[in-house]
DNA sequence: GAATATACGGAGTACGCACTCCGTTTACTA
DNA sequence: TAGTAAACGGAGTGCGTACTCCGTATATTC
């Protein structure tokens, strides 16, 4: 059930496309706008992705997978406790992508659990790891969950939207983070 | 320009019900649908707020009215340490609605500063007497600013979410931010 | 370099939904 | 309580947009 060349070569380029067109102008722009943008007709647009709500769910899903990598990566860094710091920076910096994407679905009505699916799991796993070196290591306190540390994230990326372009205010508000993250329960 | 009483009646119960119905269901719900649970004709909708996005931002600032209440009651609290995680608490949990709104608007293409306006200034007058004195009394690290405090309050919130009904989570999660004001930089 | 399965493009369609219009009703005023 | 300005209700309209269909093009296979 292999792809034809130009098919998968379509499917990639109308979900990299997506994500830019939906970030910037809402989920209220048109389908045909994107196929355009995309540069490929709607009918293309439409075979890969039979409804509008699966193309935002796809894109979503490729934003968790990215997110997942990156998680797996810190995990295996020595020093995990570093490792969170830096992830948490980039996952902020980053996060304002998967935010405006996270918050068009919900506002769209749809399940962002059952729309994740196997990406979110690759996710907590991979922070799972992490948590617990870091953890073990004593960089962070030992109540936290893995669930816990994903809000967290979460939070963080939309306390940082807040900051806009002001690089200051930025690290006070990751510092915050950080800190409560060491700090005895 | 007073409003006719039953006019009057009517605004109101159209915003508490939009919001209702909009967090629920997403901004997809019709206009129609609406009115309906409202106990109103489309016309009177139409009347009251002519565009569904100006109903919305109605919504919205209504909410942002009552978070500038709360802020204000907390500013005048003598003990400014325990009103600021009081708030924090009572934000992150009523949190959620507001990220629905607020999340609807941008994913519809709104500047929130813009819609917000005035309401926006009264929390942030409110939260910045709250943060000062939070901050003379040493409960509160000294470098923050009321813009941090805003986005950390958002992200708080956003992060709640993430715990559901846990309790116990949302406890934990509501620690590690009050550390994190806590801790010298 | 045929042959064919696979993918493409985009005009066309159906439908839902935001918004209008106006005849009817209801709150105010004196 | 009559008169009137203000508000209401909801059938109707037009437009935007998600999705279909099928004739054409292009990758793949031998």
């Amino acid at each position: 059930m292999t792809l034809r060349a130009d098919a998968r070569r379509n499917r990639a380029r109308i979900l990299d496309v997506a994500e830019k067109v939906l970030v910037e102008r809402g989920t209220t722009v048109s389908t045909e706008e994107i196929a355009r943008a995309a540069g490929v007709g709607i009918g293309t647009l439409f075979r890969h992705f039979p409804t509008k709500e699966e193309l935002i769910q796809g894109v979503f899903v490729a934003r968790l997978h990215r997110l997942a990598d990156d998680a797996t990566r810190a995990a295996a860094s020595p020093d995990p406790g570093a490792a969170i710091a830096g992830f948490l920076r980039e996952a902020a910096a980053q996060g304002e992508v998967k935010n405006a994407l996270a918050a068009m679905l919900t506002s769209a009505g749809v399940d962002l659990h059952e729309a994740a699916g196997e990406a979110q799991q690759e996710v907590r796993r991979a922070l799972g790891t992490l948590l617990r070196s870091a953890q073990q290591s004593g960089a962070v306190r030992r109540d936290l969950e893995v669930a816990d540390l994903i809000g967290l994230l979460a939070g963080t990326s939309k306390a940082i939207e807040y900051a806009g372009q002001d690089a200051a205010a930025r690290e006070r508000i990751v510092g915050v983070i950080l800190d409560g993250l060491r700090a005895p329960s």
